[in-house]
DNA sequence: ATTTCGGCTACTGTATACAAATTGCCACGA
DNA sequence: TCGTGGCAATTTGTATACAGTAGCCGAAAT
């Protein structure tokens, strides 16, 4: 263990960075519950319930909800509290371009880098998400979907893009919440275009697709909008 | 007072919301900090200190550092405290990339969207550009410079994009500081052609001069970078 | 019945106090 | 000289207390 540790000098993980301080643990929670739809756009997010809820104090909490309104999961009004952020249609429009246009960035990146042992994951991934469609385990495509999008971000080996595409994942994430079969299959068949054209090594093509597998999303889904974009 | 209040509805601005939290203006006076290079990269951020430099509580203080940190102006650790995030030249590329891409994507917005009012406002500001660099008076074209970006952004119309191209113009600001005139000069020459780019309705011309114009940006600037982005 | 005023309640904003952890120092010993 | 142990000082993490504001409800007046 004292050779371990003598060895491998070169990670210096801090031993007291796996306890995070409750702020990070309270936004975490309070993220996941706005993500999976627990809290509801619009939903007041009271700091006293939330501290009592948590067992924290109310510090913690504060500090977290700084943190999601900067993420633009909940919004925040001075001396009126905070309450979950809910997207107009406008915004949701304007949040899918922009998300569009990274994930093509991303995805040009991605097509250039070409790293082997990232698209292996990918087509692994891609598989599983076959065989699950096929099998009907349409469950399983939620994790599946987010890991497909995460190992492509990897692929693009540019953390800024990693963590902004990540950021506007989760703010139009409820844009796509109980979406149908046929939803899911049409997406996973332009993830697989997408796989094919970065495994080419074409990144004007995987760009195109990966920007449009975004737009397409966003024209999928089931509720009515009053706009359409052309 | 009755009447005016009476008469005027339409505008229902919260009285109370003039006086910003302490949270707000510590953020502000912070950020200011950074981004004019009085806080340098590296330096630790003390939570005492700050607060008694601003006569607050540490309260206030650290959920400004909350939102600083979301912005990627500082730089937290558990339990050891917060420094002013410094770029590595691997970030600083990163960033200039997805900079540039939302650059471009948001110039040919503007170029479709060709609002004649801002277009118009961009003339001014270009032409006051024009007339300073003839005149000598340099200083004026950082402020000029923000304009002229802040205003394309408000061009384009898309509020995310808006939010986002600021932040990273804020995390990259660092690069550009202490720049020569031939800079500014090159460098104001681009905003000439990307707006005649977009006054003349051509997206795609507008959006490659954009994207361009932040990456020679990040080429001219003059530290020793260790990589040259081809 | 409608309006206005008063006060109450719930909540956010800010400060202070205490606990825990990290760091630096210094003495001590090999 | 170098390493080691432990103490002390600094700083962050968390909790609690108090102040101020916004919104609401009900009573009184018209």
């Amino acid at each position: 263990m004292a050779d371990s540790a003598a060895l491998a000098p070169i990670r210096p993980r801090r031993i007291g960075a796996d306890h995070a301080p409750l702020r990070d643990k309270v936004a975490d929670e309070i993220r996941a519950a706005i993500l999976s739809g627990q809290y509801k756009p619009g939903e007041r997010l009271v700091e006293d319930r939330l501290a009592e809820e948590f067992g924290v104090s109310r510090n913690p909490v504060r500090e977290a909800m700084r943190t999601l309104a900067s993420e633009g999961l909940i919004e925040v009004t001075a001396r009126r509290g905070a309450v979950v952020a809910s997207l107009s249609p406008q915004e949701a429009e304007e949040l899918l371009e922009v998300r569009a246009t990274l994930e093509g960035a991303n995805a040009r990146l991605a097509a250039r880098r070409h790293d082997p042992e990232i698209l292996e994951q990918l087509k692994n991934v891609l598989n599983r998400g076959n065989a699950a469609i096929e099998a009907g385990r349409l469950p399983e495509l939620t994790d599946l979907n987010i890991a497909f999008h995460n190992h492509l971000a990897r692929a693009g080996r540019n953390r800024v893009l990693v963590d902004l595409m990540k950021s506007l994942r989760d703010r139009s994430g409820s844009l796509f919440q109980g979406v149908g079969i046929e939803f899911a299959r049409e997406s996973w068949a332009e993830h697989a275009s997408i796989l094919r054209a970065v495994i080419a090594g074409d990144p004007e093509l995987a760009s195109m697709l990966a920007y449009r597998h975004v737009l397409n999303a966003g024209a999928r889904r089931p509720p009515a909008q009053p706009e359409d974009l052309e």
